[in-house]
DNA sequence: GTTTGTGAAGCGATTCACAGCG
DNA sequence: CGCTGTGAATCGCTTCACAAAC
């Protein structure tokens, strides 16, 4: 059932696994964009190509949330709005306060997706007095002192960091003792928090670290299609000689 | 994920798992801050707890690397920090352009973490005429009709997008076809990109709604400790009436 | 002794392929 | 028929556990 030990199996969250649940707002989206135009069913097919993933993956983190489609004919556009919304909790609204009004902070304080989806900012908070009671996207920053009273006067539990690194972890502490109980975090740090409590992060030069790899990769391939026809003219050598084509390693293979 | 394919053997990339591939800033973080600290060596233990993952994924993840490790001893910093910095790409200048400068994209353009790893921002490019020539971050902002020559002259392969979703897919394959190969996407799309280009996408509202369902779980669980105490309640005066425990199903599961 | 490097087992997610239903 | 829902196969990543190296 739901309950089971304390905690422990936190892989799968009332049955729906994690990489699902990491999709349903990606389908979400796409269903709203339907919604709009008015579309009144869609496919597998058709709604998997909006998301971005392949058909039978969609169909099957449906499946984990019940059997909400038509055979022969698809998916009802809104009803399947109002079940993933259901299920992602956005049908009550998610009290939020974003903790470091820097740039970063002062973007996301601005950005219109958060206010879209069930989630309000409760309030921004910093560090620095000289901020305290300056509107930033029309709410006026608060200073740190004030944090526990924050949270606990609005409610709040879910946090939002947007520190320096340095101070990140000492935030996540308070927020967490304050009664947060789920972090984004877009200070590139690693946060240490008590189990039971959610974080996940956000860290834009990793992004372009693994975007680096994979474009240095590019330009070695580059390179390694010449060498792949040096290699081909050798086991071509390499079979008159009598010699089997699978009995070396490709040169990019390491030691 | 990134796209590929008719690539097929996409999946890993000169033999190192996409999972490794993704953790490796983050050993590199944690090792830059020890090397900073002057420490000589570090075990895989210790080094593991810095980055937040269990030691025997870092083992394996570095075995993909090769053998830089010394038994007994642990790894040298300053080695590994070589070793995935060359790995990542990391140990040549990657020029970056950002496309769309409102809120999201001036934080980025101020963010210090790009300049800290090879990537140095190229140009920031707008679509509003009355940005053109404004210094953000001390880079004048320049107008979307340069896109191309800026491209070429810097000779670009990664951009980011920070512009809203219904301008994304177009300065996407603007970008591509000026030759930028990887994208990274803070717009609410799904960006369509032809094989061989790769796009890593940010989205934060899709985080918060990830958060959101793990929070309304947690309330749940709270509710089923409640509903366990009162089935408990009710199933021992079902006892004492003669009726089994399993009879009824708890209130918040689906029908 | 300590710690790495790695086969092998375990596990979750993806994909296939088709039965079942409208 | 068309399309969903899903067992079964497959794939890739994580974790275990220990032999090898220092």
């Amino acid at each position: 059932m739901a309950t089971g030990r304390t905690h422990r199996t936190a892989t799968r969250s009332r049955g729906i696994p994690e990489a699902t649940v990491a999709r349903l707002p990606l389908y979400l989206r796409a269903l709203t964009a339907l919604s709009e135009r008015s579309v009144p069913t869609v496919s597998s097919e058709e709604l998997a190509a909006a998301a971005g993933v392949n058909s039978a993956k969609l169909r099957k983190d449906f499946s984990y949330l019940g059997s909400y489609g038509t055979r022969g004919v698809g998916y009802d556009v809104e009803y399947l709005v109002y079940q993933i919304s259901r299920e992602l909790g956005l049908t009550q609204d998610w009290p939020v306060v974003i903790v470091g009004i820097g740039n970063l902070g002062a973007a996301l304080a601005n950005y219109g997706g958060f206010a879209s989806r069930g989630f309000r900012v409760a309030a921004l908070i910093d560090a620095d007095p000289e901020m305290a009671g300056k509107p930033v996207a029309g709410i006026p920053v608060q200073h740190t002192d004030q944090l526990e009273k924050i949270i606990d006067d609005n409610g709040v539990s879910i946090g939002v960091i947007a520190t320096p690194a340095g101070a990140a972890q000492q935030v996540c502490e308070r927020l967490v003792a304050a009664g947060v109980t789920s972090i984004l975090n877009f200070a590139p740090t690693v946060l240490s928090v008590p189990d039971g409590v959610d974080v996940r992060k956000v860290d834009l030069s990793i992004e372009l670290q693994i975007l680096a790899f994979h474009e240095q990769r590019k330009a070695g391939e580059e390179a390694d299609a010449q060498a792949d026809a040096v290699l081909a003219a050798e086991a071509a050598a390499a079979e008159k000689a009598g010699k089997g084509p699978d009995g070396d390693v490709p040169a990019v293979m390491p030691a």
